[in-house]
DNA sequence: ACCGCATATCTTGACGTCAAGATAAATGGA
DNA sequence: TCCATTTATCTTGACGTCAAGATATGCGGT
């Protein structure tokens, strides 16, 4: 009986005619993905970035050496926004973490490049990072972690 | 390969020490509460409603007649803060759907009431909200629903 | 009866986000 | 070559959220 179950419980008995299969589901995902962003974010400020900030950062960093793309390719793999891009890399250009460097192919464009301190950031944040996650689900086992993986790469797949 | 195989992948090439199981998890499990949450928001938006909104509605409405509750007990079932929830009931109370009512037992509390148009709306939306539930889920079978549950349920006892 | 602490709600200021539109450069067909 | 269209990024204004603190009432021990 868990939260999820209490409120599905005061569903049933003011309108039995609901099917509560779905709610609970949906009910569970979003307050479980809301305590995750919730540790997720408190270790990423220790490190003194925001996730926004470690999203952006980490995206330059997977994508290897020179660790240089343009806000069109960090866009395509961020469900974000344009402004909100925009918005992200004027911060992080402020840190110091990032440049905007021009496109010598394409005047329209700008790259943004990690800085030596923003390399220097993220190698020092992704492993802390990883390991919290490691952390926030060590209550499965690989079993369970194969099977969760399972069903939400089949529900992702209904979106991407 | 979707495309949070397609990040795993490439830490895997920058930075093999990493393990990338519990990555993957988070990443899905972001995405996909991304991409549901948009589709969510869209049908309320229909039914003329944020999901903020429908939060504290349903939050009512299923608390039973008279719909009434303190903004504190709103508070305690709805994970947001105190000033969110402030906000949020003047949005209602302005658009009409529900009002403050003096709590005689307690002068530093109110009852937020629903209206009888704030119940309309939400008898209206519930169904078609939870309807839009069911056509999200309806990529798994019963069984693959069950194990879903199970495993979130287990996933969200770690913090609650 | 009083006073200090607890409780309940609201206020303030700062952020991150989005949708819609503005700006500027590239492209391709006539 | 030229211009209409497309592409890439940035700007603007509005929201929803939070943390921290303000305000007001209740409550319990002396």
């Amino acid at each position: 009986m868990d939260r999820v179950d209490k409120i599905l419980a005061q569903w049933s008995r003011e309108r039995p005619d609901l099917d509560t299969e779905a709610m609970g589901i949906m009910g569970r995902l979003k307050r479980l993905t809301t305590h995750l962003a919730r540790e997720v974010d408190q270790v990423l400020q220790e490190q003194g970035l925001s996730s926004s900030s470690f999203d952006v950062l980490a995206t330059l960093r997977r994508s290897g050496a020179p660790y240089r793309l343009s806000p069109g390719d960090l866009l395509s793999m961020t469900m974000v926004s344009s402004g909100t891009m925009t918005n992200r890399i004027d911060q992080l250009e402020k840190a110091g973490l990032v440049e905007r460097v021009l496109n010598p192919d394409d005047r329209r464009s700008v790259l943004i490049a990690l800085t030596k301190a923003g390399l220097a950031a993220v190698e020092s944040a992704v492993g802390v990072h990883v390991a919290n996650q490691q952390r926030l689900t060590k209550s499965f086992s690989a079993e369970e972690k194969a099977q969760l993986d399972t069903l939400l790469r089949k529900f992702l797949a209904t979106f991407e």
